[in-house]
DNA sequence: CGTCTTTGACCCGCGC
DNA sequence: GCGCGGGTCAAAGACG
């Protein structure tokens, strides 16, 4: 993928042109100004403060370009790592496509989904699809070959993924702060896992579809593992106050199972919305960095002097 | 009073 | 047909 389409995160600060031309032509403006020989003295303090302030601009410029250096590196990372958790799902997708099919359906809800082509009718369909379900899928494989329920394509584009979220083992709840707001619909002791599964709805339902379940996992109890069914089609209510730490930072990790994070493929509005979040997230990050916003407001002043001038 | 959580009952598909 | 397991419903209670 051309992570270059997917997010700009060129700040174009412009602040090389400013370097070479503003401190060279300074001093010429202020011999134009300060002409007269009665104000020597203070064009020599002036020159003074200038060579000070020529300085520190110096200073600032550098670490500027030592931190769009920087950013760009970690850019370069973060294209590299996406490029190879793409790889990886598009080699994991033919077997997902086998996987990831809706199983039972209650009789009322099959005949519902005959008739509403997207496939989601209403909520009420199930799918369920988790990793721990595996020795299930392949009942459900069988089912899938006799075709005694149809499928509609749409169904089978629904997004599932899953993310890990860092836990509390004394917190109970099984909550997870992933910017949207959830309706608990039920809970449930399953099998395979002694901790209990927790069934969320959006709370924009029934108007948005998407729904998650959240569990401990079996192997690190420290661990919640949240499988999201489907595709937010409105801004999250608390977009901006999505849990940085537990996304940009490195605990948390969300497989998109369905799509192989194909976001060519992604609805324009879940990019923009992604990109809206990321853009935040990134600007939090970076006000947070005393020495980036002394960079900017170095490159702002610069600018707002440049201007001046013509 | 509206919203959310809890929790037992119920539904459904599947295997035996 | 029956039991099992996963998923959902919905009444009751909690909470702000």
């Amino acid at each position: 993928m051309d992570c270059s389409s997917f997010l700009d995160i060129s700040l174009n600060l412009n602040t090389n042109t400013l370097d070479r031309s503003f401190p060279a032509k300074l001093p010429k403006k202020e011999v134009k100004v300060s002409n007269s020989p009665n104000l020597e003295r203070n064009w020599l303090v002036k020159d003074e403060s200038v060579s000070e302030l020529r300085e520190e601009l110096n200073r600032v410029n550098s670490e500027n370009k030592k931190l769009t250096e920087k950013l760009a590196t970690v850019y370069e990372s973060y294209c590299a790592l996406h490029q190879y958790l793409e790889k990886l799902q598009s080699r994991q997708s033919p077997e997902m496509d086998q996987i990831e099919q809706p199983t039972k359906k209650r009789k009322q809800d099959s005949d519902e989904s005959l008739s509403i082509p997207n496939g989601f009718s209403d909520g009420k369909t199930d799918n369920s699809s988790s990793n721990e379900d595996h020795h299930h899928h392949h009942q459900q494989n069988n089912q899938l070959i006799s075709c005694k329920r149809p499928v509609t394509d749409s169904f089978n584009k629904a997004k599932i993924s899953t993310a890990y979220f860092p836990a509390n083992s004394s917190d109970t709840s099984l909550t997870v702060k992933d910017g949207y707001q959830w309706r608990k619909y039920g809970q449930k002791v399953t099998r395979d896992n002694p901790s209990p599964r927790a069934y969320f709805r959006c709370s924009f339902a029934p108007s948005c579809p998407v729904k998650k379940k959240v569990q401990r996992s079996a192997e690190d109890p420290s661990v919640l593992v949240a499988t999201y069914e489907g595709t937010h089609n409105h801004l999250g209510p608390n977009a901006s106050e999505v849990d940085a730490t537990s996304h940009v930072g490195s605990r948390t990790v969300t497989l998109d199972m369905v799509n192989g994070g194909h976001s060519l493929a992604l609805e324009k509005n879940e990019r923009e919305t992604m990109q809206e979040v990321l853009v935040q997230q990134m600007a939090s990050s970076l006000t947070k960095d005393s020495k980036f916003t002394a960079a900017l407001a170095a490159a702002i002043s610069g600018r707002l002097m440049e201007q001046s001038r013509t």
